[in-house]
DNA sequence: GCCGTTTTCGGCCCGACTGTTTTCAGTCG
């Protein structure tokens, strides 16, 4: 880039470019690179960048407008600082361009066919010409792959099965579909009597939203027993590899599970390592070095004595070793988890049974399942200490929702049922009341002024800009009757998107108004997710964590919500909900407690 | 390219498995 383009990018407007776009960029640099034989710390270098980018809660663009030292993130040095300053303000980045002209860009997808990497990728493209998946299943059918020198028959037929798998694209189970996965394979591995130990760690340990595949961990002194039982699971699909101690399938949902056979003495290093995450253990694994020690999946070992384990038969001696306490594997992510304040803050994480309101669930009146007795009567046998109903307003017709006549009329009934449970639970009149297209709220006011509780939500008009979107949020936030916003940024796990808000403006203005931003339970959503749930507890303000239960037994929903909360790092004080009922109650009429910032 | 109680160079987690070649490179987690 020559003086004069740089000083001319400099006065350029910033561009509207999202995190999301910035660490494509570094995503996209890494790979090209990576295909055209770069070092390989360089190349992790930008893949762990893009990382750090994905992972902050406020625009790079906001950031930089700010004045803000982008360094001192994590894993952004001078190079990616500058290299970020740039795309944001020209809306590309020059040696990526230049890359683009050298290596195809759709090589990247053939690197990322199971099997297949930079190093095999870029040979194919140069031995038989390949540039993306079409040319690469031409490629293999015509049997030129099997005649490069280090592939053969084998890896060309690996190749041709993994394309499928490929194109039917990213397979990803929902927490709760994940978790339904692991009670079959716990019915499927019961009564084996080879079978000392099972566990299931990865992704789904630390309870992750949604599950890329997943790690059984066993403990066995008949690995091929253990292995074939494994392989007799009635959903497995194939057997994509097997060892002495290992063994993947994948399911016929395309979904891999892989298991582990471990020694007893190991189970602790083993059960810490395929938690993961993988930049967990590489901080874990550099943080033993440091201390003299190596850390494998098979122990805790002095440098100079690496036969006899010093630590590893459990997870807490591994982490003692390196002089941790035990880290519950739900913060396992490289965030802040080796922050010298983590012992204060494991001691304070929001537990299940802290949780002592729900504030968001449907009833008969619109699209729920049980009547409102019926979610009451479930809610105390929960142990909950209040709730509130909170059926559709009207522009959801979909679901039959209450206009502003109905709704008084629903809250008649419920101050009548409200006495048969005096004592026993607190019952609100709530309402989750849409927030129109033009931020103006569903039902009048004169309605809204009768309610105990109001929570508001967006369900149409989620393709407008940012703009508009952020407009819409922020307007229920300085309404004087809403009391929080539900599912703020509106996903829908695997099926929508999130839609893009300036969440710092509105978190500002949540604090301002003393409103609640949800955590909404659901496992379709999660949401806020654990990235914005920190950053809004970090900003002061309330969270709330709901189930927006249809039907009794979604109340036990709740603890995906709280495992939201538990990975953002939060205590139960950032949380309104879990205020015992007399203090909840008093926070409802004058609003003026804040969170609190202890940890 | 990042990072620093080993601070401006010289490291950067580490072992299993596969397919290939025949002692190992590449990939994966």
């Amino acid at each position: 880039m020559n003086p004069s383009n740089s000083a001319s990018n400099l006065s350029a407007p910033m561009l509207n470019v999202s995190n999301t776009q910035l660490a494509e960029i570094f995503e996209e640099m890494a790979d090209l690179l990576e295909l055209s034989g770069e070092n390989a710390f360089r190349v992790r270098a930008y893949r762990s960048g893009a990382a750090a980018i994905s992972a902050l809660s406020q625009p790079v663009s906001e950031l930089i407008k700010s004045g803000f030292d982008l360094t001192s993130i994590d894993g952004i040095g001078g190079t990616l600082a500058d290299k970020s300053k740039v795309v944001i303000q020209s809306g590309a980045l020059p040696q990526l361009e230049t890359l683009r002209q050298a290596v195809p860009r759709t090589l990247r997808d053939v690197m990322k066919v199971p099997g297949l990497g930079a190093k095999k990728a870029m040979k194919l493209h140069q031995e038989v010409g390949v540039i993306d998946l079409a040319t690469l299943k031409t490629a293999c059918e015509s049997g030129r792959v099997a005649s490069i020198k280090g592939f053969g028959k084998k890896t060309e037929e690996n190749i041709l099965q993994n394309l499928g798998i490929v194109m039917q694209a990213a397979m990803r189970l929902r927490l709760d579909q994940a978790e339904q996965l692991v009670v079959n394979l716990r019915a499927h591995f019961d009564g084996c009597p080879f079978l000392e130990r099972i566990d299931f760690a990865g992704s789904y340990r630390r309870r992750k939203e949604t599950i890329g595949d997943l790690d059984i961990l066993v403990i066995s002194e008949n690995a091929e027993e253990v292995m074939n039982r494994f392989g007799s699971f009635p959903q497995v699909h194939e057997v994509i590899g097997r060892g002495e101690t290992k063994m993947s399938v994948r399911l016929n949902n395309a979904f891999q599970v892989d298991l582990r056979v471990v020694q007893r003495q190991s189970w602790g290093a083993a059960l810490q390592y395929f938690t993961g995450s993988k930049e967990h253990n590489v901080h874990v694994r550099s943080m033993a070095k440091s201390k003299g020690l190596k850390i494998s999946e098979y122990g805790v070992f002095k440098e100079t004595d690496e036969a006899n384990p010093v630590a590893g038969e459990d997870e807490q001696s591994l982490y003692a070793a390196i002089g941790l306490p035990w880290i519950p594997p739900v913060l396992r992510e490289n965030r802040f988890e080796f922050q010298p304040s983590i012992q204060s803050r494991l001691k304070n994480l929001i537990e299940e049974s802290d949780m002592l309101g729900d504030l968001h669930m449907h009833t008969t009146f619109t699209d729920g399942e049980a009547t409102i007795e019926q979610m009451v009567a479930a809610a105390v046998e929960r142990g909950l200490k209040y709730i509130a109903i909170t059926d559709h307003s009207k522009r959801v017709s979909i679901a039959r929702g209450l206009n502003d006549e109905q709704v008084l009329a629903q809250w008649q009934l419920i101050e009548q049922v409200r006495k048969d449970w005096h004592g026993k639970i607190e019952l609100l009149k709530g309402i989750e009341c849409d927030i129109l297209e033009d931020g103006t709220l569903d039902l009048k006011d004169d309605t809204l002024e009768q309610a105990d509780w109001v929570t508001a939500s967006i369900h149409f008009g989620l393709k407008q800009s940012r703009e508009e979107i952020t407009e819409r949020i922020l307007n229920a936030i300085r309404h004087p009757f809403v009391h929080a916003i539900s599912h703020p940024t509106g996903r829908l796990l695997s099926r929508r998107q999130a839609y893009e808000a300036d969440w710092p403006l509105i978190m500002k203005a949540a604090k301002a108004h003393g409103k609640c931003l949800e955590i909404n339970a659901n496992p379709e959503r999660l949401d806020l997710n654990d990235l914005l749930a920190c950053a809004a507890a970090e900003a002061g303000v309330w969270l709330v964590i709901n189930t927006d239960a249809h039907a009794t037994d979604q109340l036990g929903l709740i603890k995906y919500g709280v495992q939201v909360a538990q990975r953002a790092g939060l205590a139960r004080q950032s949380v309104i909900n879990t205020l015992p009922r007399a203090e909840f109650m008093d926070w409802l009429k004058n609003r003026s407690r804040i969170p609190s910032q202890e940890l």
